[in-house]
DNA sequence: CTTGACTCTCTAGTAAACTTTAGGGTTTAG
DNA sequence: CTAAACCCTAAAGTTTACTAGAGAGTCAAG
């Protein structure tokens, strides 16, 4: 369990070291022990916590939703108390992704028509784009006539 | 083609009236007609591509890479100079986007196996989900031992 | 034992995406 | 005709998520 210093896992993480220490003020890594002097002191378990978080950002998580999330894992249920809203939390969570993923799949679905059109030799006029993500769960307003 | 005003289509598409003029400024909608007292007149296509920018922005895609997505639609390559361009994008935005699904893929994996854990009675001491999602593109440190 | 590359804290600045405020016209129901 | 409920612009303020700077201590090599 070798211990490094705030700059080596900044590189191996590809994390700035100024947003290391950001996200440890925000809570989502968590206090890093200190040498005598003050330095932080990381195993790679936190390497891997920030990729995390980039990727989480990636897909449109907010760093409050992240720290969510990492509380599940941080906080498994320990308790009696808390084990119904973590699970809630989970599955909100979840329903979210679900979510997420079928409206990438629209969007791709959409793009992939649309690229291989474009790779086509000329008549492109209307790539209905909008049309496939734009009212996927509101059906309130229905095409009529 | 009933036209209609802000508030309506702000109700309608469940963006603020103040957003929908932000975006009309930032280029992400076009500029609206206008009736001789100077309001705002939108067809409902408006609305579509309002939720569409809505469930964009969910999906971690920035505004600007909304415009971008959005000038595919609004300009289908009708041009030979920005056609490669066009295409060129197009295959960006799509390889984003399955990259995007398949992380949300890994996560949903997790959150489920944890989701079902947390249900079942106690023992619930570790849950990887961190390991799944941090280490995807990078290997470079593969675990050993 | 000094120089250069680290590290620390604290504070302030930036960019994106809104959101609010101020001040003022317009439309419509009673 | 007037009052509530709309709409307008312009500009400033807010939130989120960093990012940079100042000033200072620490550690490793020569």
């Amino acid at each position: 369990m070798s211990m490094q210093t705030i700059g080596k896992i900044a590189k191996d993480s590809g994390t700035p070291i100024e947003t290391i220490r950001f996200y440890e003020r925000e809570g989502l890594i968590p206090q890093a022990p200190r040498t005598e002097a003050g330095y932080r002191l990381y195993d790679d378990g936190t390497t891997k916590r920030l990729r995390f978080i980039t990727r989480a950002k990636a897909l449109g998580f907010t760093l409050a939703e992240i720290r969510e999330i990492l509380n599940l894992q941080d906080h498994p249920a320990s308790n009696r108390k808390g084990r119904a809203e973590v699970k809630a939390l989970t599955e909100r969570k979840l329903a979210d992704i679900e979510q997420r993923i079928a409206d990438l799949q629209r969007m791709q679905q959409v793009l992939t028509k649309l690229a291989g059109e474009c790779s086509g030799r000329g008549g492109v006029t209307h790539c209905p784009i909008i049309e496939t993500l734009s009212g996927i769960d509101d059906c309130t307003h229905a095409e009529h006539h």
